[in-house]
DNA sequence: TCTCCATCGTTTTTT
DNA sequence: ACGATGGAGA
């Protein structure tokens, strides 16, 4: 009896077949983790593969994550020494050994949309080119997709021959890559290029890695671009021992320069590639998977297959349309809470799966109400926060000083009385001298008229000096703590005094936290903690990573960050026309754009388990505006007798007595939703009536683990709580946030 | 130099 | 609806 007697035999197949390039087309549900993780097994253990020659690449750090854990268990030991992380922190960890050979430093910075845009405001500028006619945005897209494409400016410009806007573009771009390099930084997608750039102009560098990596695989190959390809293919030529797996039918990335003919080019890039097929679903009702099946039919551009699975038939879809958003929510929190009443599941089998980031919101206000704990993936990033970019820009200017951005970002916050004025003709030094802005600073009695304003000047520069001299010996976690101290940046938030400043006080004890977690995964891993480290990590990160299994919550997510994961019940929201599939994809395109759309529901409805719900609403606010939508055509796709319609529409009579209660309480709501805002990760309940501990009493925190509590505060809707911890000291925090437990 | 207010556009999805 | 942006006034 061996581990690999659990698999079916194209599994089978698939985990034996280690040498030469292999493409798995692997339809949802048929258990291709399993699959990669047996694998990675089989190669270690039967093989003798050193686990130090294996690199698998996986489209999300959580999935990279789980796949070692898995790999851990089956294989026993050796997991640590593999390489399995997404392209972007692969090719990070890469460059930042060897980027100096491209005449970068290794301690560049990353940047991410925000700090993209900025720089191409700045080039527009210097350019004089009016972003009235040419957006940031598609300005910033285009350059993405050449990028996605290994398309140089040079080429660019090459390619647009007479096209003056094509040229202009080209010239921007050109700027652009002047203007990062000149920062020491790179975007997303120069991590992936550098990289190839580097592959390609290093032998030895590319020898010595296709040396390491005898062995690679890549999940979720059909997301990948151009130069990811080019990535794994000049990594794998010299073994060609390369596995892919993915299926065209989850091809959800397109916009983001997915090249899909990666997955259906694979056997003409690699004639000898072997193609294994699973179609067996593990993991949905026949209910499900005949809808899925259904709908993903209509797709003309695909390789045809049929899932197929042995579970039972299970419920129907149930479909139900609703007057309004409101009621739609209304329900889906009701269902979820009447099943978690009744002990049908946990709150964690349950996942509410939308088009659009907005769409959270009304559930998001429906669920405090329902008092259901919930955590919404997606929208904005805690890191683009205003006041954790502030912190970490401090950090990246200690860093890299060779950043403009983020010493123009700092410079006066808090206000340190240097204005536009000053700073534009320091800029204008910097630029004159061919030095960064903080070099000018430095010398900045050179600077013409600067007048006044080079005492506050001073100030900074030493400020910063200081750091800069204190952060070999200090940790990330002191450093930070250290600015925080100096700059009096939670001081100045805690005179505002409101709920809004106590929330972002809230984020940064969690960004201290963030940091305090990084010290010991690293001390774990027996790496060294690094500024420069944590920096990328945070750049890096997703936050579908940050979900927690463990925790019992409901998720709220977009339909691409639902991608790869499996619930037991999920609810699919927003079924209209318009909103999904996109009035985008419907109006402007050639259609490919449906059958993108089509791939998303078929993603959708294959993440289901047991039980699918779908709904939509007649009626929706969008933008302000009241819109009439029909439902969506991917339900008319599903074949009747496979969908449940309850009592057919929802219509409910507003009783007089509910339309007092339920607007009294969302006025309470709603003020509970403003501080939400702030802190939308964290479920939060009302005042407690009573804390079931005391001053005195020893708890414990989910982050800053045991300590003695020092004091209790009334603090009007919630109590205060004054800890200290054995770990990072004394920390204030509100009760119901904190969610102290009593050991 | 800073703060307040009006105007504008934005949104489909994300590493 | 909302946030970002830019202009005007203090």
């Amino acid at each position: 009896m061996s581990i690999y007697d659990s698999l079916n035999p194209m599994q089978r197949q698939a985990v034996f077949h280690t040498e030469g390039p292999l493409l798995i087309l692997a339809g949802a549900g048929s258990g291709k983790t399993r699959v990669l993780t047996h694998r990675i097994a089989y190669l270690i253990q039967e093989k003798e593969v050193n686990p130090w020659n294996i690199l698998a690449i996986t489209f999300t750090n959580k999935a990279a994550q789980e796949m070692r854990e898995r790999v851990d268990r089956i294989a026993g030991f050796g997991s640590d020494a593999i390489w399995v992380s997404t392209f972007h922190s692969t090719c990070a960890r890469i460059l930042r050994r060897h980027i100096d050979n491209l005449g970068y430093d290794t301690n560049f910075t990353i940047y991410d949309t925000d700090d993209q845009k900025s720089v191409i405001k700045d080039v527009c500028r210097r350019l004089n080119v009016d972003t009235k006619i040419f957006k940031e945005r598609a300005l910033l897209s285009q350059i993405s997709h050449a990028k996605d494409n290994l398309i140089t400016p040079d080429q660019m410009e090459m390619d647009a021959a007479g096209d003056f806007n094509q040229k202009k573009t080209a010239m921007v771009y050109r700027e652009y890559q002047a203007a990062l390099r000149k920062n020491n930084a790179l975007d997303f997608d120069d991590l992936i290029v550098k990289t190839v750039e580097l592959f390609q102009n290093c032998d030895r560098v590319l020898e010595y890695y296709q040396e390491r990596f005898k062995y690679i695989m890549v999940d979720e190959y059909q997301d990948t671009n151009y130069a990811q390809f080019k990535f794994v293919s000049l990594l794998a030529s010299r073994y060609e021992n390369l596995c892919v797996v993915g299926d065209d039918d989850q091809s959800i990335y397109k916009f983001r320069g997915a090249n899909i003919e990666n997955i259906l080019g694979y056997e003409r890039v690699f004639p000898n590639a072997a193609v294994i097929r699973l179609e067996q679903n593990y993991r949905s009702t026949q209910n499900i998977l005949n809808a899925a099946n259904h709908v993903i039919a209509n797709n003309a551009e695909r390789k045809e297959k049929t899932l197929w699975t042995e579970n039972e038939e299970g419920p129907k879809i149930h479909f139900r349309q609703f007057m309004n958003g409101f009621e739609e929510a209304e329900y889906i929190a009701g269902e979820i809470s009447k099943a978690h009443r009744e002990g049908l599941c946990q709150y964690r089998d349950c996942a509410i799966l939308y088009r659009t980031n907005a769409q959270s919101r009304l559930f998001e206000e429906k669920f405090i109400n329902a008092n259901i704990p919930y955590k919404i993936v997606g929208g904005v990033n805690f890191y683009a926060r205003k006041e954790i970019k502030d912190l970490l820009c401090y950090l990246k200017t200690v860093d890299n000083a060779r950043d403009d951005l983020a010493v123009q970002r700092i410079i006066n916050v808090p206000k340190r009385g240097i204005g536009a004025t000053t700073l534009g003709r320091v800029q204008d030094y910097a630029d004159k001298m061919g030095i960064s802005l903080y070099e000018a600073l430095r010398v900045a009695e050179e600077v013409p008229s600067i007048g006044r304003s080079l005492s506050k000047i001073d100030g900074f520069v030493t400020f910063i000096q200081m750091l800069k001299s204190k952060a070999q010996a200090y940790t990330v976690e002191d450093l930070l703590k250290e600015i925080i101290e100096l700059t009096g940046y939670v001081k100045e938030l805690e005179a505002e005094d409101t709920e809004e400043a106590r929330a972002r006080i809230e984020n940064i004890d969690e960004l201290i936290s963030k940091t305090v977690t990084y010290q010991q995964t690293m001390e774990e891993q027996d790496q060294p903690a690094t500024l420069a480290g944590f920096l990328e990590e945070v750049a890096l990160v997703a936050d579908i990573d940050t979900v927690d299994p463990e925790q019992d919550y409901v998720l709220l997510m977009t339909l691409h960050s639902a991608k790869g994961l499996e619930f037991p019940r999920v609810f699919m929201a927003g079924m209209e026309t318009g909103i999904f599939p996109s009035y985008m994809s419907i109006n402007y395109g050639d259609g490919s754009e449906l059958e993108e759309e089509r791939r998303l529901c078929y993603v959708g409805i294959t993440r289901a388990m047991k039980e699918l719900t779908m709904t939509c609403a007649r009626q929706r606010m969008v933008r302000g505006e009241t819109q009439y939508n029909k439902v969506s055509q991917f339900v008319q796709e599903i074949p009747r007798d496979l969908v449940d319609l309850g009592h057919t529409i929802q219509e409910k009579k507003p009783k007089m007595e509910q339309v007092f209660s339920s607007d009294s309480k969302y006025s309470q709501m709603k003020q509970i939703f403003q501080t939400k805002a702030y802190k939308p990760k964290e479920f939060k309940v009302t005042k407690a009536d009573a804390l079931d501990y005391q001053v005195g009493d020893t708890v414990r925190h989910m982050k800053f683990g045991v300590g003695i509590v020092k004091a209790i505060a009334e603090g009007g809707r919630d109590y205060e709580v004054t800890v200290d911890f054995d770990k990072v000291g004394v920390k204030k925090m509100f009760a119901s946030f904190a969610k102290l437990k009593k050991i």
